[in-house]
DNA sequence: ACAGTTTCCCGTAAATGC
DNA sequence: TGCATTTACGGGAAACTG
């Protein structure tokens, strides 16, 4: 009869950090006959707490409001709430050993109780949020809001607040949706199939099918092999690094952002030289790189990628500067930028040039000078270089390449070896 | 007879934020005969409202507590608290116009009380804080910290609460002493007479003595001309920069920081090309710039400075490394390095050596990629460049720096024109 | 409308608890 | 001791308030 809505983070409802305000509506869905009647609603947070739980919360702020007619034109009546929470420092003896739940996978609700006397009739109306994940600190929110993702993709039971004890797996059809539901949400841009492909062979290996199921401890607890984070984590970094930094190119779709290796080299092999591709960084967390393709006088490519760059490199520069300014330098000779062509062939300022961000061209006494982004190949001593400075734009040199490709198969972490 | 001491913000004693909290110890220099007494101490804040407080303050901790002994050699006793403040939302009618203070020049007391009986006697007991500046937010610290500053500087009567209605003026031998003090208590090093006559200048004008006094509203009220800002917040700031990311190269007194245009040319003059000095920026907050001579072909000086380099950058990349790193580039060819030694004549690597970051020299699959400080110079058409690439170290075109003079006179702001 | 001031709350670092 | 979780609070930005 009365449905309750929550507001939290703005994106991230249903996950509530102590000590940070949130608000509630609780709207009357049945006309009531007396309508001027002083319908108070009472809030609790918890009320019928459910077995396993370690941390207990009450509301910090007023628990109790009267409804009030929210629009004329319906006579509905509602009420908002503003609340906090905290934790109540129980000093009881139960550790979190009889629980191998994470705080973030707690589940929590918040009730509201209103009580009327009608025509002698006395009516108790209950209702109750969907589950709550509590937090203390937003370095939780990624866990929590993997919570609040896969119970309300995968419980149909209601109000089963004791889901992570036995949580249910997603079918990979029903994942990929939510996956790139998440994009789509913090961007105007979901992912396709290139991109959710990529995905699932990550956690579901080479083949798979979309029936197949992931785990909950594989999306979110257990790391990937070889990496120190979660696949969520993972995932999760990245949507950050599209939201404060990348969006206007993510929604441009000049990201393709999921892409094996294999894949990547794949595709550029046959491109011109200097089409590049935007990745994120699978091994670095919130990392993106580009990676371009460079063919030597006998064709053969090379791929380069740069170090990925992260929150720290991007908000001292931003990062379609990053694309336009990138320098190579070898011996002293800036080369020309070897990023030409967005993949598939899109000349990289007609891509990128309504991004770029105007250039400081106010005269001042100073010497300009920026934080330009730049690598520096030593070409081997087997082939002096020759830099052609009387050109305008001179080649890259065809023996960094050589030395770079050798570095490059030392460290098969992140890069396939060099055939 | 009880001796407070207050501790808050590390360095800066005597500022109270509102919701941090701060300690407080109360000391009780005479021995009572009876020590195993429950002495209890009690806290309050602004116990004797003085006129003219606009905001009120509460303590929202224990306000008391019982006295323990601290020593048991000397079998002194004390106690230490652990106090917040929170403004006391009073709906009074007394706005602000009354007085013309800002809330930094609002002081207030934290008094501590303690009663007891012995030998039929009533004794009460009751000490004093030094006037206190409360601050709701971090960004009023600057301020803040001048009125103490100044406070403790001048005032000489006990408890003067209204000590900014009418501030007493400094002596520069005053004033000097204590910002010197400042530089000294943030780091190693405090100023020297150079720097302090470049600051004095600034205060005072051009011809200045030690008794020549200064205002409280030309320290801290009133912007320098042609400036955003006040003298006091433009010290402030270079201090956090050096605190926060210039430490050791302050401590090792290679910036000479404190300079004026004037002075900085008539230095370098005589110098070797690539004689370059540290200076903080004179129209920019918290920024640091290096700027160096340069001699043409005729011997003729010319001097560069570089755009100054803020938080935000130097967020980004460690200090000596830029130093290290400066590249100027015209015509696709990096020049060397222009700073070759910091004045007077230390090589640079001799000064900064110690002080550059490791460069990251594991080997991983990416290509090495940096910020790089660098400037862009384009040579005039009428003396096109001819870099001789096969020189190891090109020296600069005289036709770059021909160039930049005549884009440096176009701006009177923070340079002397190009005589 | 606006400037001075406070509140809000993220994000890093430190502290705490198990 | 190490890991999980919470607390602390600086700092940027929004909200408030006369």
């Amino acid at each position: 009869e009365k449905q309750p809505c929550m507001s939290t983070h703005p994106q991230k409802p249903l996950v509530i950090k102590t000590g940070v305000q949130f608000s509630t509506k609780v709207r009357l869905l049945v006309k009531l006959p007396v309508d001027d009647y002083r319908l108070k609603v009472k809030t609790t947070f918890d009320k019928d707490l459910p077995p396993g739980r370690v941390r207990q919360f009450f509301i910090v702020t007023t628990t109790t409001k009267a409804m009030d007619i929210e629009d004329f034109t319906s006579g509905c009546l509602s009420v908002d709430f503003r609340h906090a929470l905290k934790e109540k420092k129980s000093n009881s003896t139960k550790t979190h050993n009889e629980s191998l739940l994470s705080v973030t996978e707690e589940l929590h609700s918040l009730s509201f109780e209103a009580h009327f006397t009608i025509l002698g009739l006395d009516i108790d109306l209950e209702t109750c949020s969907l589950p709550l994940v509590v937090i203390s600190n937003v370095s939780q929110m990624p866990g929590a809001w993997a919570s609040v993702m896969w119970y309300n993709l995968l419980n149909d039971e209601p109000k089963n607040l004791a889901f992570f004890s036995n949580p249910a797996r997603a079918t990979w059809a029903q994942l990929s949706e939510v996956l790139s539901w998440q994009f789509s949400a913090n961007s105007n841009l979901g992912l396709n199939k290139d991109q959710l492909n990529m995905l699932g062979e990550k956690l579901l290996g080479q083949h798979f099918s979309n029936s197949d199921q992931v785990y909950w401890s594989k999306f979110w607890k257990e790391n990937i092999p070889g990496k120190p984070f979660s696949f969520w984590i993972w995932l999760d970094s990245i949507l950050e690094l599209i939201r404060k930094h990348l969006l206007p190119v993510w929604n441009e779709n000049y990201i393709m952002g999921f892409v094996s290796k294999e894949m990547e080299r794949s595709l550029l092999r046959g491109k011109e030289s200097g089409t590049f591709l935007l990745r994120f960084s699978e091994s670095h967390l919130g990392g993106i790189t580009f990676t371009w393709v460079q063919h030597n006088d006998y064709g053969e490519p090379s791929f380069n990628s740069v170090e990925p760059y992260t929150k720290s490199r991007l908000n001292a520069v931003h990062f379609p500067d990053m694309i336009r300014d990138y320098k190579v330098i070898s011996d002293r000779v800036v080369h020309e930028n070897p990023l030409k062509f967005l993949y598939p062939d899109i000349p990289k300022d007609e891509a990128f040039g309504q991004l770029y961000n105007k250039l400081p061209s106010k005269v001042n006494p100073y010497i300009p000078s920026t934080l330009i982004p730049w690598s520096e190949m030593r070409s081997s001593s087997a082939s002096p270089p020759s830099p052609t400075c009387d050109s305008p734009e001179p080649p890259m040199t065809p023996g960094a390449f050589d030395m770079l490709n050798k570095t490059l198969c030392c460290d098969m972490d992140d890069v396939l070896p060099c055939y």
